[in-house]
DNA sequence: CACTTATTTTGACAGTGTCAAGATTGCTTT
DNA sequence: AAAGCAATCTTGACACTGTCAAAATAAGTG
């Protein structure tokens, strides 16, 4: 009887620590960075042991892992909401992607290093984080397809690597904001808009 | 006497010890990646004790600093000799900051993530690093300049907001390579041809 | 020579991820 | 309800990290 147990809880340990743990850890990284985030002080957090998580992740890495396809459920999420608006043209739906994309990254730095970073990308991904970021580009190219199909773009273009650039340049641009080379979010938000501007601009062919 | 000192040197120590930390430190990072950089094992690499870097670096961060404004030498130097035949067209001479651009980003991963990383551009990067960084993205915006200059950019574009647009289609693709989320160099390479063909046709207007 | 300064070393400390082994809790089968 | 079992959590220990403090050594200067 060393904690102050007031609460009925504490069945066994508040039933699922895995969560509480993905929940914090996202918490403790934006506070602190994701360099900053310890597994140590995420066990403490959580009210639990140090070795308390090793039972629900093998290692930080996959702690890590498991923070980035969280996220990547919330981009996905979030970019088919923005794009869910079948009225409007597949301009406007290009556009929404881009600001969503960039906006999401934006606001949330360290989960995007997470999901595009050398943390999760050079460490063997698991397969899950891998088919959820190849899930976002698609997405990403699906629209890319649309002008295809619709004739909007010059026919001697790949489609492929048509997709591959232009969302380089959105990574780029979350990656130079993310990363702390560009600092202004306002700028950043005008620049997306410019290349959505762009994009649609070498669509149309010359 | 501890160690075989057959040569007449060992004056005080090898003289400059700055110089040979920057250059082991590239090569472990090359060997070990960034996160594998030691300064525990570079110290023993230089045959020199735990803390003796501390007397030329006031800390692992000013080391890596240290290490971004080398390669930032390295590749400005780069861009200028790629750059450097004047009878080529503005048309070949983007082309060829592309490629060696995103070439040097390929061939040397670490270096570049200290370049234009968060590692460095996030804790109080110095201003001889960020006035280099400034430098390279400077070389670009002198090449998109001349572009209008020429009358080859719509004149409703802005200047440098596109510099800075099609500068992070650059960065993006570097970044996708050098983070492991594009993995083979071919691809890259193609994609970069495939960038300033993009860049170009942008630049011409519709 | 002595003296000052620059350079390198050794000792120590708090903090990290994680292996090994033990303790606790809840569920299941009898 | 009792016993057994598997899931879950804890404690101890280890090698490794960056870096502070203080001592030792070498170089250069008067």
């Amino acid at each position: 009887m060393k904690k102050n147990m007031s609460k009925s809880h504490k069945k066994y340990h508040h039933q699922d620590l895995r969560n509480t743990l993905l929940e914090n850890a996202e918490k403790l990284m934006s506070e602190r960075g994701i360099a900053g985030l310890t597994l140590r002080e995420l066990a403490e957090r959580s009210d639990v042991s140090r070795q308390a998580p090793y039972h629900h992740f093998s290692s930080k890495h996959a702690l890590l892992c498991a923070v980035a396809e969280r996220s990547f459920d919330d981009l996905n999420n979030l970019l088919d909401q923005a794009g869910i608006n079948d009225a409007t043209s597949i301009q406007e739906r290009l556009k929404d992607y881009v600001i969503a994309y960039v906006r999401y990254a934006a606001e949330n730095p360290e989960k995007y290093e997470l999901m595009f970073g050398a943390v999760t990308w050079r460490n063997e991904p698991s397969a899950e984080l891998t088919e959820k970021g190849h899930a976002t580009f698609r997405r990403y190219t699906n629209i890319i397809r649309q002008f295809k199909e619709h004739g909007d773009m010059p026919s001697y273009f790949d489609e492929t690597r048509m997709s591959q650039i232009t969302w380089a340049t959105l990574h780029g641009l979350c990656k130079l904001k993310t990363d702390g080379v560009f600092v202004s979010l306002e700028a950043v938000e005008e620049m997306s808009l410019y290349a959505a501007e762009m994009i649609l601009s070498v669509l149309k062919g010359k």
